[in-house]
DNA sequence: ATGAGTGCAAAGTGTTTGCAACTAT
DNA sequence: ATAGTTGCAAACACTTTGCACTCAT
């Protein structure tokens, strides 16, 4: 029931009027689930609609109210499985934050829009870094150590600016 | 049978005899506990045992296990509530490794112990990294976006030099 | 048409909480 | 003595799983 027979098709296109651009890491994710030769569903669309719509960085718990919102009938679970498989498949990416939820975003498509995590233990907001904060140190480190940083997967612990401010 | 009908108590004055001079990051943890007005029960002296007897980083579950099995009347709980006051008095220091289970560990109360933590995605072990590392990158980092990192805190994700050189 | 993907509900993890009993101070 | 701690068991949040059904291909 509920209609919204075609998610995103033909039938929504007021709705979609100013998306002329839709995210090109939108398509790119459709794209890359297609050539790995996965279905393209409506639960996914609707996940990776929900992460498209969205430069924040988001818990599978928070996505999993906004597919529901805009999907209902599409389930809990599904919203879980389909996060995996698009993690397994390259196309999103997940960081575990302190405090127990992991939050997911999609992997920028055009390259370049790659970005480190700083994890405010105030707020709880996750902001971005710019990816090659950390180069200097990545570089000292694996010298030093062997151990070589992805950086791109840490989450730097701290305090963020606004935060900092209000103390 | 196995009895034990004191859970602690006059009892163990005799197990305690070799116990002088334990880790100084225990008696630190212990005197910091006083200090703060927290009473020193046995389930805190375990828990802190637990730490004090390994250097490496501790899951929440496997202090479980360990206070379990050294004075089996300590509840699962009290292990959580007392890693938790550990916390928040900084006697311990606690990470999220990707991964889902936060390890724990004392934080070296001589200081000069302290050092970052490295999760390696493929291995799952987490490596030790000189406490000044990050430093340069902190200290742009604040510059550019104002996030105060707080690199103690952060968990590196990455590759560790075992693991690398087997690739 | 046919199997990958889904909804459902139930079972897992890992962690927290209300309460009466107990013990460190 | 007495308030802080504990044990217990149940609740909790988050995530995963078995199964029959449906839909994308």
């Amino acid at each position: 029931m509920a209609s919204v027979p075609s998610p995103y098709g033909a039938a929504d296109s007021h709705a979609d009027r100013h998306r002329e651009a839709p995210d090109s890491a939108q398509v790119g994710a459709l794209a890359a689930l297609r050539a790995h030769g996965e279905r393209v569903t409506e639960p996914r669309r609707a996940v990776i609609e929900a992460l498209a719509r969205t430069h924040e960085h988001l818990s599978a718990d928070r996505i999993v109210t906004l597919v529901e919102a805009a999907r209902p009938a599409v389930h809990r679970a599904t919203v879980y499985r389909t996060l995996d498989v698009l993690v397994e498949l390259g196309i999103v990416s997940h960081v575990h934050a302190p405090g127990g939820a992991s939050v997911y975003h999609l992997v920028a498509f055009p390259a370049g829009q790659a970005h480190l995590h700083a994890h405010c233990r105030l707020c709880g907001a996750v902001s971005d870094i710019p990816v090659d904060a950390l180069d200097a140190a990545a570089a000292r480190i694996e010298d030093e150590t062997g151990f070589r940083m992805e950086a791109q997967q840490s989450t730097l612990a701290g305090v963020c600016a606004a935060c900092a401010e209000k103390r």
